[in-house]
DNA sequence: CGGTCACTTGAGGTAGTTCAAGGGGCGTGG
DNA sequence: CCACGCCCCTTGAACTACCTCAAGTGACCG
């Protein structure tokens, strides 16, 4: 909770209205979606999906330590977040949580700021879902791994990622195929390496970020 | 400004942070963006495209009368106003509207809700890029500016688009060709009619939300 | 060590793009 | 008011990136 940066008398009043939810890797709907929430991820990491008619499903970012969502209420389609290890959550009421940081600068401003880059992001992938080719969007994918939990290598990043190929494509708009064919391909290209399902070396950032477009972070 | 619901004393504040712009139909770069900006469509259209390498453009979405848009400062890719129409525009550096909101809690209040919509809306486009047939999607962005600039008219609404089929194609994710082929066959299907460049009167808004998936708000 | 399930690889199909050629609005000038 | 011309839009035909369906392969777990 320290994360959110808030001050000591608010920070009381937020242990009041604070949810604590624990999960284990896989379980789904980890916080309750009946009202707005805004989700703080204090260990583990999530992903945030929407069930959209036909069944069809789209996860819409993956989340991990200190992140912070936004998680909207059961609407015309249903958001959920679902574990993608053991986590630890804390999820507080929206209506409550904004009252509550209208009393607190520090929390308030960093609230706004947590939207306007969630908003950012969200326009990134605006685009990329937009524009992108497959090649393009895997490798975007990759680089905004790296960036946010990769660990530093060479002159590229080490990365384990705890999100199945399937939730990958359903993240970048691809099927599950395609997504495999990009990576053998740039693995064939030099660009990264891997081993096991979830290990992933990217040798050259430089080059991948090329591939990506140029294009910033995604999710 | 009525429309930002701000107290009277922070009014004054506000008109002396605005920035007015009027712009000819056509214009580009209406807004300065070496700042984030909080800009308010106070008379007219436009759009907020995002430039992005290789040449390529995105239009990130169409904006009307009492819209508010978040036009964050040109960073990786540049973000852009351009007016569909004459246009009257009221822009505000954010850094100081965010300061001065929170001292009117009505406005602050607004401005979060706004970002939350806009955040919601965004999310929706991602999902439609992400998961939606060219049909489906020509038909949410139909369905989705009935709700925000049509007329009503029986059991459908008469429209009349600002924007080039160019336009549409670069907001939906679509080339201008099959922007115009699929508006041809949801006009052979009885859905919609056409007369002239702009005007769209659509006959059945019920089928035309089913061809368009059950989604929500595009754009 | 053996089974399951995720991932990979291959072959064929299709939605949408690309390239190219006509119509037809709509503004302009007569 | 009508004629002219530009440019947007429409339509067609060929192509291609990605999807779909199907069959391996190998990682991870018991």
């Amino acid at each position: 909770m320290a994360s959110l940066g808030a001050a000591e008398a608010t920070h009381l009043r937020l242990q009041a209205l604070a949810r604590y939810a624990g999960a284990r890797s896989g379980d789904s709907r980890v916080v309750d979606n009946r009202v707005n929430q805004v989700v703080l991820v204090v260990e583990g990491a999530v992903k945030l999906i929407a069930s959209v008619s036909g069944g069809r499903t789209h996860v819409m970012g993956f989340y991990f330590k200190d992140d912070f969502i936004y998680l909207p209420a059961r609407e015309t389609h249903a958001y959920n977040l679902c574990a993608l290890k053991d986590c630890e959550l804390i999820a507080f009421p929206a209506t409550e949580f904004i009252r509550l940081a209208q009393n607190d600068r520090a929390l308030n401003n960093n609230f706004i700021s947590h939207l306007l880059r969630t908003l950012g992001r969200s326009r990134e992938k605006t685009i990329a879902l937009g524009q992108k080719t497959a090649r393009e969007r895997v490798a975007t994918f990759l680089v905004s791994m790296a960036e946010r939990i990769g660990s530093p290598f060479s002159n590229g990043a080490l990365l384990d990622l705890p999100m199945s190929r399937r939730d990958i494509g359903e993240n970048i708009g691809l099927t599950i195929e395609t997504v495999s064919r990009q990576m053998t391909e740039l693995r064939n290209a030099g660009l990264v390496s891997t081993s096991g399902r979830s290990q992933v070396k990217i040798l050259d950032l430089a080059a991948l970020k090329q591939e990506a477009g140029h294009f910033p972070v995604l999710t």
